[in-house]
DNA sequence: CAAAAGTGGTAATCGACCTTGTCGGTTTCG
DNA sequence: CGAAACCGACAAGGTCGATTACCACTTTTG
């Protein structure tokens, strides 16, 4: 009776473990997709494209992915995560200063990061919409997160004396909204004023829809 | 010599003009659009499928529209043309009104058009969104003029005394935002709240970007 | 009534893309 | 140094959708 051998095998090639190499390939396949998606757009990007990007085989990318869409998927999930960090982060550092401040300095946060390159803005706010069920869910799980954090923060100013109790749901979502609209227009319309004018836009959005009323 | 016949032929059948069965054609395949698209989405909508719906050959698909993006576009100008209508007729009427009377009709007019239908809401708002160049054009130049018709409603509070004068570019476009993501929202998501509600919220919004600061 | 003119549906062609199997080259181990 | 394992590139199979060519049918006209 011959062993069986349950666990796989794996050397070293060219210096690299498995594991080294399988990194590389997806990140460099991560680097193609934001390339790609975020200038050709989604839907005019096949995998044959991502792959010679990538320099990486058809075959290993279905070792990576199980099809385009996750990685898309993953893609959103890196700038929308990093995004949410670093809004939450800015946040958390601010919580003693004024009602103004803490909403500047968290829009600034996720505007700097969200539009810090061209191609992660288009993806966020234009490639991910309206793919397939699955991104659409995938996106209203982030959308709802983000709708918890402005919740969060008006919450904190009616503890404050900021603001007046009130269900402050729909509020947030409008004011996602602008915040997204007002981002994607700037971003991909050549930026043609200041990133503090649209910090400052959003900051008096902001303050406007917690204090009126 | 023979007769060169310039003008194009035309005879009728089953008792209708030329033009009528084209219309006819046209007008069933825009349905077949409104449903496909608004349900099963724009990348999953064939023109195969959108003919079997329509009862149309392939062939007087191609007599209709240069390509499946071209009957997307119909579509997308139909609805916004209607809401864009709604809406400023609406405004037009209340022009004695208050400010906030004056945004809550406007709003209520564009809201009551674009999501009368489930399916007008979801290609409005989701399945007109990154499909190509010339889609994306075609959804800016509606973008740039719903951004006008909030510049002109902020003009007139400005000569009625309702806000102070600055420039109201970029509220307009946070405006636009607000409302597109608070009717998708409510629209896609099942209508848990009464109409009246989201009217009020995004009346509070406008009235709140136009006078605060 | 027969032939001509025009119309609309069917089906074939064409190409693109996704997916997987195979092969040659390379590296490590005995 | 030889053999075996392993990796990655190439390419073929298969599916699906877009586009167009052809033909049968309908209506009119002489």
């Amino acid at each position: 009776m011959p062993s069986v051998p349950t666990a796989l095998p794996s050397r070293d090639y060219a210096g690299q473990s498995a594991e080294q190499r399988r990194a590389d390939r997806r990140e460099r396949l991560m680097q193609a997709g934001l390339e790609l998606f975020g200038t050709e757009g989604y839907p005019a990007t096949s995998i044959e494209k991502l792959c010679a990007r990538a320099s990486v085989s058809t075959r290993n990318f279905y070792q990576e992915f199980p099809g385009r869409e996750d990685l898309l998927l993953a893609l959103h999930s890196r700038i929308t995560g990093q995004a949410f960090e670093a809004a939450s982060s800015a946040l958390a550092e601010l919580d003693d200063r004024s009602l103004a401040e803490r909403i500047r300095g968290t829009v600034r946060a996720y505007i700097s990061t969200t539009s810090s390159d061209p191609r992660w803005a288009r993806i966020a706010y234009v490639e991910v919409v309206g793919v397939s069920p699955a991104v659409e869910q995938h996106r209203m799980g982030w959308r709802s997160k983000a709708s918890e954090l402005v919740t969060a923060v008006a919450a904190r100013a009616v503890e404050r004396g900021e603001a007046r109790p009130r269900d402050f749901s729909l509020t947030a979502v409008a004011f996602i909204g602008a915040v997204n609209e007002l981002v994607h227009e700037w971003s991909l319309g050549g930026r043609k004023v200041p990133i503090e004018d649209v910090c400052a836009e959003l900051t008096r959005v902001g303050v406007a829809l917690l204090t009126v009323d």
